[in-house]
DNA sequence: GAAATATATACACAATAAGATATATACATG
DNA sequence: CATGTATATATCTTATTGTGTATATATTTC
């Protein structure tokens, strides 16, 4: 539960999103990002060791240049964090899903009431 | 893309997720809140209209109580704005798949390369 | 090994956001 | 309609965070 907030901290800012973004396909070097983004190259540095520090991001040299990269593993733990939600939604579909073919048709009309 | 950022940053918040965590389950009065989260009424108060505001949770008033509950929506644009990341990935892994299976082997090998 | 290129870090400053206290609004009940 | 209960908002204070400038570190090239 303390895992996903650093991711979504890390998230929550314009310009990392926007970063994140840029990755999206692949692998960038600072610099290309630095282009991309309307941050100074400080800045830029900044966000990617946030990023990582949350586990969204990877690096790599490559001679002079840092090569980053987004990590799957980061996408996971949100997609885990969110199953936990997804369930009762399915739980109650499923109900509504017995109520409209019939069946424990009793049970869903108290239910309606209350 | 401007709408998932206001959802993260929702999220962002220790106070907050705890927040959403307690209406995991369903339906939550304010003051069933307060007495959950070590925090003074007022700020849950002020959280949960940043959580309404975000798209995340939806009210009913119920006499003088008012009932919070998750709205379904926000966590199917999270999983819409991931979906676009997953799927570069399992591109990936499709071309890794091909490699296994020794399929398209000369153009793997020559992926490997670069 | 000096200059150039690429990236990271230190520091100062400004803006933002969270928390508490006090107050306002809305509904319920006698 | 006065009182109590439930929730929202306004205001102040404090802590956090993003940004830029300047500087440090690392790598390549001549």
């Amino acid at each position: 539960m303390n895992v996903q907030i650093r991711l979504f901290q890390a998230l929550a800012d314009p310009a990392r999103l926007g970063i994140v973004e840029t990755m999206k396909t692949g692998e960038r070097a600072v610099g290309d990002i630095v282009e991309r983004m309307n941050i100074h190259q400080s800045g830029v540095s900044r966000h990617l060791r946030i990023l990582s520090e949350a586990g969204l991001v990877q690096m790599r040299p490559d001679g002079q240049k840092r090569l980053y990269s987004l990590r799957k593993e980061a996408f996971d733990q949100i997609d885990t964090w969110m199953a936990g939600y997804r369930r009762h939604w399915e739980k109650r579909l499923d109900r509504l899903g017995e109520a409209l073919e019939g069946r424990h048709a009793l049970r869903a009309r108290h239910q309606e009431k209350s």
